[in-house]
DNA sequence: TAAAAAACCGACTAAACAGTCAATTTGCGT
DNA sequence: ACGCAAATTGACTGTTTAGTCGGTTTTTTA
């Protein structure tokens, strides 16, 4: 694995635990079993590497969930895939979905940040065709995506606190219909 | 104003905008027109005056949002009025709905200290009534909790973004529809 | 009003920190 | 096998940090 990588990892790791400036850029790269100076090669500053790392986590994190869903399917099912495809992967990946969370809620964050992910246009065009097929409730787009993305967190977070719901497919179908019905008209 | 509370306020002022350790303890001190020592004499060490501003600023908002509430309201009223105290007192005090989000995507934060404050039962309660009498999802009183809690959180954030529907009622009372569809069966 | 306690000061320190840099190794095209 | 650029090292630095402490002022108590 090459160096960039592993620092990543490792940052990841750290990041999640301690906190952004709870973890020292010289603990990383020595974790990491690599020079410090390495990570300044690669990452000019520390906040370019935090920066780096979220756009990499959300890359993968988007391209994974909007990769499930099929062709054909109908608003629900897609948006059923959707919920179910992120809950998921956040629950493989509970580094990625601390970090991602501790960055979207630090003064780090920014709307400009998020609108420059590529996409984020994708999952604003689903809710667009929600509304005018009727769908869905009149409001902003912008506003059913967030609530959706919100209630992903809000469901993660209870899945963890609750391991044993964490198979139970009648459960969490029953959690998609608190999304479903919050964003149908 | 006392010191302890200038100490508190511009601590929460410079936490918000620079976060928990972009923010060095002898500038709060400085900012607060207060010395150094004085800081460390009410709050043993830095993490100790993070834990206490979040729980005063947790105290507050129930307190605020709980008092709403009137007798003889039905359950929905009585959700509508939660709801929307706690988005608006989120509004009028944006550094603390930053602060808080903060300090609960943060390391520092555990289901344990949130358990620990006292009103967190009362909503509870209120979600086990509504469970009870047929009219909410039949699922864990927490995940409803949990669910309105990061409504409003999403609420509070679209409606920063977007100024000009923070005063109207229409609007608002469309997006607590969102909230109310969510949880009831 | 005296003594005890609590609030308060700000200079100080030891540790930790992000980032630098001159020197060395590695890999790759020719 | 040569030359060059990119990767890599780790010791180093100037600054910043949380937290301390001996001493002073203010408030409370009896």
């Amino acid at each position: 694995m090459d160096k960039r990588t592993k620092l990543m990892l490792t940052a990841k790791k750290l990041f999640s635990k301690h906190g952004f400036y709870g973890t020292a850029t010289a603990r990383i790269a020595k974790e990491a079993g690599v020079s410090n100076g390495i990570l300044f090669h690669y990452f000019s500053t520390k906040d370019k590497l935090i920066e780096a790392m979220y756009f990499d986590v959300k890359d993968r994190i988007f391209h994974y969930s909007l990769g499930q869903i099929y062709k054909d399917a109908t608003l629900k099912e897609s948006f059923y895939t959707l919920w179910l495809a992120a809950v998921e992967w956040n629950l493989e990946n509970p580094e990625d979905f601390d970090f991602m969370l501790q960055f979207e809620n630090s003064p780090f964050y920014s709307l400009e940040i998020e609108k420059s992910h590529k996409y984020v246009q994708m999952t604003l065009e689903l809710a667009e065709q929600g509304i005018e097929q009727g769908e869905f409730k009149f409001v902003s787009p912008l506003i059913l995506v967030q609530v959706v993305a919100g209630l992903v967190d809000t469901t993660v977070k209870f899945l963890r606190q609750n391991e044993e719901l964490q198979q139970d497919t009648e459960y969490k179908n029953k959690l998609f219909e608190i999304v479903w019905d919050a964003i149908k008209k």
